[in-house]
DNA sequence: CTGAAAGCGCTTACAG
DNA sequence: CTGAAAGCGCTTACAG
């Protein structure tokens, strides 16, 4: 249990008889060194079982080998899931991975985002996860030395990948409208109205240009307003059948708000699809049990695609294409919450 | 949006006609300051917005400012609440977070605990979440030089907060004692031999003595391995059903293993209560949608806790008082899942 | 292709 | 109580 020294590229140097800056390069790739001083400098550095110290290196202007995933939540299933397939993919890529959570908590983001050098201090990068940003905060992260990707996301200067909500809540809608149902109300939550992340305001597009193309029209009474959480959707729908009207079917912005409208449901002695037929989206692993129909979305993929989009970006950061932004299929699963209307 | 140069010691120093090492020392509250100096850096770092560079720092040999959170997944709700609860103190200590899922993955668990000297280099304490250690890991770590502190585990020499599951299983099973339940069956996950967590054993360990307790043995055919998720309760119900035989009743080691127990049941035109009464362990918060009797257990609770171990370690890492372990309360939860045996 | 030197921004003994 | 000096382990120009 000796505490063993760390070696330092001062002993890599010394037993591959280089200088430490060659060292320095023929570690990092960088051109102009031997063919042979590559070879002798890997063999010493694996002998030594070397790791270039991340405080150094970062202190001397290098990288952190670091980034961050920024998330608004770290609890709910799908950025639960989300962050841990792009951990695993930065993990998988030698990269340690800084958590921040938002939690809903503007003290949080504003000393986040305000503070972009003391994060571009301790991280080469960051994965946002749905992030609500202004456009100057877009502009500052764009403009920082911080390589940027994102998941869910909108009209950014970088790398994104998501779904189309847009598709994906007509899906959704087209399918409660299949069944004839033309009375519909939407659960869904909403965007503080940053431009960042349109997430709900596309899911609410969808619904309503579903509508449109039957000719039927949007009532503002049923455009109930629901954190993406169980408890968000229970009192949406508490609130739907209290204080609103009841409408024959409803589509619930995500699997979550969806489970918790069915309990609200059945805490007022009524179920689905007896008495509203009920869609979500997501393909939470409690919906099959449950009979929720709903649009599937890939998470872990999303995850997983934004996290390799950043570590690309961390490869080359000079050869910059254009940023792209890429969608992910989705899919409807229809199950025993939504069925034909009487 | 002109790349500010972030103020350095020197600068500090110079504002407030000081040393740098003088700065360096009021600034981390260390003796031998006097009252003036103390108040001229504190304004001079103040006024200049001035944040040690966490690089440099850690080069010279000071702290890292970092914590890393080790839990074997992010993704279920015990561990992404706990994760997120802990993050949360971490931050409000001024502490950065590094989040280290081992992912049930034997290759990331040795690469982290192979190469502690890397781990320390990184960051100056560790939370560990109900992480399987061997007797050797546990004293290189207690041995390093990393603070330490965990949630739900065994006989460590440090901090720890968890649950009594010896307890928490016996209300449970004796919940369904209670009932008229004499055959019963659990379906709890195993550990893989190590000491150092011992949640499932606690748990199997309170189901025997509650049958003991009432002159009951455990049917060995009715103790089935059950991972702690949906799909893992969901095979072992089935299992349970198809090749071994129906109890009247089944504890189950966390209500996700309880969800997909229930659905199982379903999937086999069964029911609970019906056919069956199942109570779980956690409150999840679609059990009580689900009718799932329960044995409710604090979950951001023992995260923060943990983390606030942690966190009082890094502070006064010389006056160390013996390692505490803490227990938080359970309370059971009994619904419509559960009933008395006809 | 390779190396000597300076410097990144701190902390740690060591003097005073 | 305070400061000058050395050094942590790298990377970055700059020479050769």
């Amino acid at each position: 249990m000796t505490e063993v020294q760390r070696a330092t590229i001062q002993d890599v140097a010394l037993l591959a008889g280089l200088s430490i800056c060659t060292v320095s390069r023929a570690l990092r790739g960088l051109p102009n060194v031997s063919e042979s001083a590559q070879g002798r400098v890997a063999g010493a550095a694996a002998k030594l079982g070397y790791v270039a110290s991340a405080a150094a290196s970062r202190l001397a202007g290098g990288s952190t080998r670091s980034v961050a995933i920024i998330t608004p939540t770290a609890t709910t299933w799908f950025f639960a899931h989300a962050v841990e397939a792009a951990e695993q993919v930065f993990a998988d890529s030698g990269l340690d991975t800084m958590l921040i959570s938002l939690r809903n908590d503007p003290s949080v983001h504003s000393r986040i985002f305000g503070d972009l050098p003391g994060l571009a201090q301790k991280v080469d990068g960051v994965l946002l996860i749905n992030v609500e940003l202004t456009d100057g905060q877009i502009q500052a992260l764009a403009a920082s030395s911080l390589a940027v990707a994102s998941v869910g996301m909108y009209d950014v200067p970088w790398d994104n990948v998501g779904i189309d909500n847009v598709l994906a809540a007509r899906m959704a809608t087209g399918h409660l409208l299949d069944l004839g149902h033309w009375d519909l109300a939407i659960l869904c939550d909403r965007e503080k109205g940053s431009r960042s992340v349109l997430t709900a305001s596309d899911r609410l597009r969808g619904f309503t240009e579903a509508l449109t193309d039957h000719d039927l029209t949007v009532d503002a009474d049923l455009v109930v307003n629901a954190p993406s959480t169980i408890d968000g959707g229970r009192q949406a729908m508490t609130e739907l059948i209290e204080n609103r009207r009841m409408p024959t079917a409803v589509f619930a912005g995500c699997d979550e708000t969806a489970f918790g409208a069915m309990a609200a449901l059945r805490e007022h002695g009524l179920s689905a699809p007896k008495n509203m037929s009920i869609v979500g989206l997501d393909e939470h692993p409690m919906s099959d049990f449950l009979g929720l129909s709903t649009v599937q979305q890939p998470v872990a993929d999303q995850g997983a695609f934004g996290a390799n989009l950043l570590v690309d970006r961390l490869h080359k950061p000079d050869s910059a294409p254009e940023p792209a932004n890429h969608l992910l299929p989705t899919s409807l699963l229809a199950r025993s919450s939504s069925r034909r209307r009487r």
